[in-house]
DNA sequence: TCAAAAGTGTTCTCCTTACACCCATGA
DNA sequence: TCATGGGTGTAAGGAGAACACTTTTGA
């Protein structure tokens, strides 16, 4: 089954391979609701049970590649906010085979998505607060990761790629809501915000939400990859 | 070259594997300067080049163990603190096969390691700031820990862990200017750390470095404990 | 006209920052 | 006695947190 690669010597041939898989954690924001990309696992052990999506690490493409090129069959999304959580390898983890996991969590545009696609593989959204059991150590990759979605999100404005690219304030405050289970204060979120001066206010407005209607803005994405580079401080309170 | 493992089975037999490595970026506090240890590459392509220390990952252990695994071998040191970087894929990484590498970065006490044991390993502590070229994509792995160090120092005080037990705060503050390249007012530094209520004045005093000497403190682990499941700001001043 | 969501300012408190001198001691 | 590092306090500014009412408009 050996491929051949560009490699044209094995230097460390006593050596024990191992299989390595990513899976992908995948985060989406719709009506209000964090939600989670899932699907049935279809390869034995534990066929059918709920499952994050994931796949082998070819040996021609790097983890972050493979983690992309599956977002990419399931979704047909290409350029997406993704981030290496962390590797599993317990040994025990997966009764299939001895295997490392290293997980990516992504956060995307549910409305970009090919919805026919996802539909096609069989992957479903579900919201983060009622999820099903998940396969092997994948419940811990969640857990994992929706730490990690609130760690960065409280320093990084990350937030953004979970809405559409026009978006409103209480739009942006509902999700902050969801990720950390909390009111926030309207008038001090906006304040901050503003403060940062990296949304361009649009002059539309979008009237889906309320009869007043909400000025629709867009992330000054050139402006933010400025700071980025200095560090800066996005926290939204204080822990 | 395949020994027995507890998996009975082989579910993903069409499947590729990869050699799984771990690399260990230990950093150690010495005479007021960061340090990290490296060594000679023994095996080959590039046997003899200065390098990270690092073992693959066999099939009976977990990433994490392999990495304490080493460890442990070098330093003689065990109950260390050591967290996950990252890992690094890319296809072309490695000339001598396809592998895959996670690292894991260290923070000890370099007077607690067994200096005989390092020296037998031909281990030499190299200051952080004038590094030589490093084997393979390891300057790059050095370079995301430091940056790493720094932003977990930031919010979590594992300054300490590079300290000897018993330290001072000058020695404390040195450490945190050798590790963000920047003076640090002393009083403003004291009065944060001594307001976090989390080292114990001890009833003696450290007088290798001054003829004053200076009080010496423990860390409050215990508390500390506590205080983390919650959340707490460490951050000694604002980016 | 009213229901429902959008939008707006001020005060208080606490944390961060900037800044300069005395203390204890061994040499 | 003096050189060296250890140790201390205060004032000003800025950011976070708490808090309630007006605006808009479709139904």
């Amino acid at each position: 089954m050996t491929k051949p690669t560009h490699h044209h010597k094995d230097y460390y041939a006593p050596e024990e391979k191992l299989y390595v898989a990513t899976d992908n954690i995948i985060f989406g924001f719709d009506e209000g609701v964090l939600k989670l990309l899932l699907f049935k696992r279809r390869v034995e052990p534990f066929k059918g049970t709920m499952s994050l999506i994931g796949s082998f690490v070819h040996p021609d493409e790097s983890a972050p590649n493979a983690a992309k090129r599956v977002l990419r069959e399931i979704t047909g999304l290409d350029d997406i906010f993704m981030e290496e959580l962390k590797s599993y390898s317990a040994v025990e983890r997966d009764p299939g085979a001895r295997c490392i996991s290293i997980a990516f969590y992504a956060l995307i545009r549910i409305e970009e998505s090919n919805k026919a696609l996802v539909e096609k593989h069989g992957a479903i959204w579900h919201e983060v607060n009622s999820l099903p059991d998940l396969v092997l150590d994948h419940g811990q990759m969640v857990t994992d990761a929706l730490g990690r979605l609130r760690e960065k999100a409280q320093f990084y404005p990350i937030g953004v790629e979970l809405l559409p690219k026009k978006f409103t304030i209480p739009q942006l405050q509902k999700l902050y809501e969801a990720i950390y289970q909390r009111d926030i204060d309207t008038r001090n979120f906006r304040k901050k915000l503003l403060s940062l001066n990296l949304l361009i206010p649009l002059d539309e407005k979008d009237m889906s939400g309320s009869k007043k209607g909400a000025y629709l803005y867009k992330f000054n994405y050139s402006k933010y990859k400025k700071l980025e580079t200095k560090g800066f401080n996005f926290s939204l309170f204080k822990t």
